[in-house]
RNA sequence: GGGCGAUUAACUCAGCGGCUAGAGUACUACCUUCACACGGUAGGAGUCGCAGGUUCGAAUCCUGCAUCGCCCA
């Protein structure tokens, strides 16, 4: 069969995807056989299509999963979408609003949802097929998505089931709402960044005495329409006189008390605080401390309301501040202004400044839900890799708050909660409840909001499993192998898994935590559509292929760590694919059929037993490496074993065994090894080439992992052979350095002190030969009755290849002095260190192996000296 | 404010107590040799951020500093 000359990686990794699909390569067994192995994708958000993130996190446990199956383990590596709430909502609202200039509110509830429904097939189409160019080896038929029919009975399940038990509960709180969006946000979806802004500072004059007051600095002066008292320190000298004294506030001329507290910070600002209850959390605990009043200034789209004078009402709370600084300077009350950089919250979808606001929300309490989630990592039945993300683990879990569940938001699991209009009272129900149970009522409305996302999220790995059904999946599958995550969703998603894997699931939801870092531009830059500087990996997979960024992304992947991701280096593993491509063409144009299955050790050579042999230690690190999942470092033993020592060496000494039919078994078989070794990495053309050389016997990933095979060991041909290519890596370099014409074939002579290793030469001449472009090869004793020539030295080895004119020689007496002055020194320098405490202290191997290395220097330059006073 | 990580060749990164510190890309010289110019052979390139310390021995461990990045409050 012909191989084109270059690999087209187009061409290849066009067909072998369905292909696999087909045959049913991804979908587990009915009767499991082999241990159970299960990954469940975490699934990429329906807002649009996949990043080059999403490439990482989605690559290695692929990799993973590969091998696995390889090993013969029941493997389920199981796909989903996720519906990602209030990132896809926002994003049809701007596309409504762009298209169509209209709200979600013209379309009303139904019709909105259908358009985002549409979105979501669209979005799903793209990923999956972007996943399928990635070539990850899914289980389709198993395709879930988090806002399914069944993961939404499920939810709802869940969610009763958490009322009954009274973890979920309805209450009125300061919560983080972004005015944007239009709902409230759980802590973590909101984002600290530092801000520049100015802090005011406010004098509130006394009511019985105008000529004093009291000074506060703000960063807000808008929220001052709400305040309801100024806080000082009880034992702050400049203030405690006035605690229990009344303060006009300016511009509404409402008087606030002075009140004591503990809590304020002498330090910050002027050291009285102004206290706004109703917009800020802290002022809010001060409020409950003192029973104050909360006035709500401050509306939900973030404009002002309330009881405040009326030029400022419908104002935005940003337009309002400029309003009430302007007024309070005029009224000569503003002491002073001051740059200040504080940290401000932003909604981490669309970067608007959240409020805190007080309002009626849905509530999960943490309190019970997370020691045992807290004890499971602690006890090793759970394990981060890298190790150290469980610090930050721990760090949040044991300072975690309840969460804020519900979300004024359309697309999502809505909550299962129903209000009797008749008399109020709240029904929490899977199903839709006909009547009220509590008068005859039928007039019930369910709750208008909809749960947050990561609430469904951390149901993920046991519902896509069918737990509530008690499906079979489950209790094969559960609790699964691997999550596989970047770091930035540890607290989203891992740890709420883990509470709720625990609590439902009745085990952990997975085993081991893989964290991999973020993708970065070459300049370490984070990646961003608003920076411009996001790779489409389908562009990358369009002009490197798959298998070229999949192998680049693993072999940087060095866990907990970011990838910096070069282009350069993306090359460079395409080219190792074409180099792959073309080793295999060398096999498969020498192979003519009659080789024989069984390989016979007495039949075939050093050269093959040393191959067979160098495998077989490569195969093993390669294991050991992935059982740690050091994937990173499999990759690259796999690369440099491939090129460095299979293609640079073994093909070269196989071209002078081609006529034995054993040596091109060994071929066939080694390049077969290389192949299963290099498919969880590359799998589109290890598969490509696998075919066209076995037909369609199997697929790769139905073969099984090359591992250690104590029928390979042979020490001695190895050895020999080491020696072989140590010659000649010292002649070809005498004959470069030498500028002596690589074509030319010239006559070398050898000398060696050592008996072993000149036997071990003298029965691979014919290799030497080959390599070295040698005329004739003659191993002396002497080189006394030689003509004169360029010498090296390796070892117990000395070269000589024979002069043309007296110019060489003088070139080579030039050459030697310098390697002689050099030498010269480092001897000088290893034996000082030999002097010292180095040789007292240290292990006795490591002195032993240095001793041979100096010995190897001095012999070096015994020999060099002689050679100069040759040729002198 | 607390914590984490990075700083190694021109660029992107491995190495994390012990041979003269490695890889990919780029670079230099030579080679279109019958698998491969997406190649071959050979080569040049680094006071391993800075300053101390521990040790026989430090890129590697400790302390401090600097710069960059991230997380939490």
């Amino acid at each position: 069969m012909d191989m084109e000359k270059a690999y087209n990686h187009l061409q290849a990794e066009n067909d072998w995807y369905h292909r696999w699909e087909e045959n049913g390569l991804f979908t587990p067994a009915d009767e499991p056989s082999g241990i159970p192995f299960s990954i469940i994708l975490p699934p990429p958000n329906v807002t649009g299509s996949l990043h080059i993130g999403h490439a990482l996190t989605l690559s290695l446990p692929d990799i993973i999963v590969r091998r696995k199956k390889m090993q013969g383990f029941h493997v389920l590596w199981l796909p989903g979408v996720d519906h990602a709430g209030i990132a896809t909502q926002m994003m049809v609202e701007k596309n409504l609003r762009k298209e169509r200039g209209l709200a979600k509110e013209n379309l009303g509830r139904e019709r909105f949802l259908q358009l985002v429904w549409d979105w979501k097939n669209e979005s799903e189409k793209k990923i999956v097929t972007q996943i399928k160019k990635l070539g990850l080896a899914l289980d389709w038929t198993r395709m879930k998505f988090t806002l399914s029919d069944q993961m939404q009975h499920a939810v709802r399940k869940v969610f009763v089931a958490l009322y009954r038990e009274g973890k979920i509960y309805q209450g009125t709180y300061m919560v983080n709402r972004c005015p944007s969006c239009k709902t409230v946000l759980s802590d973590l979806e909101v984002e600290h960044k530092e801000v520049r802004g100015r802090l005011t500072y406010i004098r509130y004059p006394l009511r019985h005495d105008p000529g004093h007051g009291v000074v506060v600095a703000t960063t807000r002066p808008e929220t001052m329409l709400g305040d309801v008292a100024v806080a000082v320190h009880p034992r702050d000298a400049r203030y405690k006189k006035w605690i229990g004294q009344e303060l006009v506030l300016p511009l509404t001329g409402r008087f606030i008390p002075v009140v004591g507290d503990e809590d304020v910070d002498r330090e910050f600002g002027t050291g009285a605080v102004k206290v706004t209850p109703a917009h800020d959390p802290a002022d809010f605990k001060i409020a409950l401390k003192h029973r104050l009043d909360k006035i709500v200034v401050i509306d939900e789209q973030a404009r002002m309301t309330g009881p405040i004078p009326e030029k400022y009402a419908g104002l935005d709370r940003f337009a309002c501040r400029r309003e009430v600084v302007e007024d309070l300077r005029r009224l000569g009350l503003v002491e002073k202004e001051e740059e200040y950089t504080h940290n401000v919250g932003h909604c981490q979808r669309c970067e608007t400044v959240v409020e805190p606001n007080i309002s009626r929300q849905w509530f999960l309490k943490t309190g019970e839900l997370a020691p045992p989630a807290i004890e499971a990592v602690r006890d090793g039945r759970i394990v981060f890799i890298p190790n150290k993300w469980k610090k930050v683990y721990f760090n949040w879990m044991e300072n975690i708050q309840d969460w804020c569940i519900s979300r004024q938001l359309w697309w999502g699991h809505r909550i299962p909660a129903f209000y009797c209009q008749d008399c109020h009272e709240v029904v929490v129900s899977e199903e839709i409840p006909q009547r009220c149970p509590a008068c005859p009522s039928t007039r019930l409305v369910q709750d208008e909001d909809v749960l947050d996302t990561w609430f469904s999220s951390a149901l993920w790995p046991f519902i896509t499993l069918g737990w509530q059904d008690g499906g079979r999946d489950f209790k094969t599958f559960y609790p699964t192998s691997i999550m596989a995550t970047a770091f930035d969703i540890i607290f989203f998603w891992v740890a709420r898994m883990i509470m709720m894997g625990l609590h439902f699931g009745q085990a952990v939801p997975f085993r081991e935590v893989l964290i991999n870092g973020l993708i970065r531009d070459e300049k370490g830059q984070k990646m961003s559509k608003t920076k411009n500087n996001a790779v489409d990996p389908l562009d990358i997979i369009q002009e490197y292929g798959a298998d070229a960024l999949r192998f680049t992304l693993a072999i940087q992947a060095v866990p907990g760590m970011d990838i910096s991701l070069s282009i350069n280096r993306i090359k460079g593993y395409k080219a190792f694919a074409n180099k792959v491509w073309n080793a295999s063409r060398y096999v498969v144009m020498n192979l003519k059929g009659d080789e024989p299955e069984r390989i016979d050790p007495r039949s075939i050579s050093d050269a093959d037993k040393w191959v067979l042999h160098a495998l077989n230690g490569v195969v093993d690190k390669v294991n050991a490496s992935f059982d740690e999942y050091r994937m990173y470092e499999a990759a690259d033993l796999i690369y440099h074993f491939i090129w460095d020592e299979y293609c640079d060496w073994y093909l070269e000494f196989s071209k002078n065994d081609l006529d034995n039919p054993y040596t091109r078994s060994v071929l066939k078989l080694t390049l077969f090894r290389l192949l299963q070794l290099l498919h969880p990495f590359m799998p589109f053309i290890s598969e490509e080439i696998h075919q066209r050389i076995r037909g369609e016997k199997e697929f790769l990933i139905q073969t099984e992992f090359p591992a250690f095979d104590g029928g390979w060991v042979f020490p001695e041909a190895h050895a020999a052979v080491e020696t072989l290519k140590k010659i000649v890596a010292e002649t070809r370099k005498t004959r470069t350095e030498n500028r002596i014409e690589p074509n030319k074939k010239i006559p070398i002579y050898l000398k060696c002190d050592s008996v072993t290793e000149r036997a071990q030469l003298e029965g691979h001449l014919k290799y030497f030969d080959f390599l070295c472009r040698s005329q004739k090869t003659e191993i002396v004793g002497d080189f006394s009755l030689l003509p004169r020539g360029f010498r090296g030295v390796s070892q117990s080895w000395e070269i000589l290849l024979p002069f043309v004119d007296d110019q060489d020689r003088l070139r080579e007496l030039h050459r030697l002095h310098g390697e002689q002055e050099k030498l010269g020194r480092l001897i000088a320098q290893m034996e000082e260190k030999l002097g010292g405490g180095f040789a007292a202290r240290a292990p006795a191997e490591i002195i032993q192996n240095f001793k041979r290395n100096l010995q190897e220097a001095i012999d070096r330059q015994a020999k060099i000296r002689r050679t100069i006073e040759d040729l002198s």
